[in-house]
DNA sequence: GATATTTGACCTCC
DNA sequence: GGAGGTCAAATATC
């Protein structure tokens, strides 16, 4: 795991929400970013294998993770501007109004498959009730939030065990939002069902990176045995290399590397520091 | 020492 | 009573 990061670097004072329009662009470009790697994927399809020596599954799976990426992060973004328009004057309880999720093709894996979301409501453990999205990804841990993890349980009738997240600001900022991460299948890469419940009430998504540290704490990281099968293999969830595996899949943290250069372009969430590359790889993930 | 993760126990709901 | 969700002490990491 990478360093923590100490409790006052964490606890940044909340710099002012990026423009809605600079984020509307931002959501844009990223929704051009993920037709072309759509289109980049499909043109790839029609090419040979021989004519690209074999290399051509590699440039896929290159494409397949940008597009992942990029999709994951449109859904963050979308997210968050909801959070802006729902909840900018409103209390810090979270989960009171509807998560009216924007779908998003998230995925964007081959065949067209990707994130499939929805949302419904339930009641919480004391009777309140609560708005949650599910959705299915193959990055569950790209939607740029920090995430803690709570808690784990075998599920019945799953081979898979389910992991619990609350939000890394859920002291702090009293943020309410929660996470459930659940492998579905043995697909390659293999598919996760994830549970949002209450949007975010922090703010902090790209906000908190430390400007000169070398680490973060700010995406959830999924590098742990946990959430792993033992079939999960390179191709597994992008971004979800260890240190030790990073040479073994390079193109991944190339994609990483890419959306966050896309980020950074954008402005986002400003202060995003371009020397710590390892903040989007897998070994600077928590 | 501070912080995050793990994991068994506990709580609540059905 | 069983299953899912959460808590919190122990442990790991930096």
């Amino acid at each position: 795991m990478a360093r923590r990061l100490p409790k006052s670097e964490r606890s940044p004072s909340l710099p002012p929400p990026p423009p809605s329009d600079q984020r509307d662009a931002a959501i844009q470009e990223l929704s051009k970013g993920s037709e072309l790697a759509t289109q980049l994927m499909a043109q790839l399809e029609l090419i040979p294998e021989r004519e690209l020596d074999g290399r051509r599954d590699d440039a896929l799976a290159n494409v397949r993770s940008l597009s992942m990426s990029l999709s994951s992060s449109l859904y963050a973004l979308r997210s968050e501007r909801r959070e802006h328009h729902n909840c900018g004057s409103s209390s810090s309880s979270g989960g009171a109004g509807p998560a009216a999720v924007t779908s998003v093709s998230g995925g964007g894996r081959g065949g067209g498959s990707g994130a499939r979301n929805k949302t419904k409501r339930r009641r919480g453990k004391h009777g309140e009730e609560l708005t949650e999205t599910v959705f299915i990804t193959t990055t569950p841990e790209n939607d740029g939030f920090h995430w803690r993890k709570y808690g784990e349980k075998k599920i019945l009738d799953s081979e898979f065990r389910k992991l619990y997240y609350r939000c890394g600001y859920s002291d702090e900022r009293k943020c309410q939002a929660k996470k459930y991460v659940q492998q579905e299948n043995n697909k390659h890469p293999p598919e996760f069902r994830v549970t949002l419940t209450n949007e975010h009430t922090c703010n902090t998504l790209f906000q908190d990176q430390p400007s000169s540290s070398s680490t973060n704490s700010q995406v959830l990281d999924f590098t742990k045995a946990s959430i792993s099968s033992p079939l999960m293999d390179s191709h597994v969830g992008a971004t979800i290399l260890k240190k030790e595996e990073e040479e073994e899949v390079p193109s991944i943290d190339e994609s990483s590397r890419i959306m966050s250069t896309i980020m950074r372009n954008y402005g986002a969430y400003g202060d995003y520091d371009e020397s710590s590359p390892q903040s989007w790889n897998g070994a600077g993930w928590q």
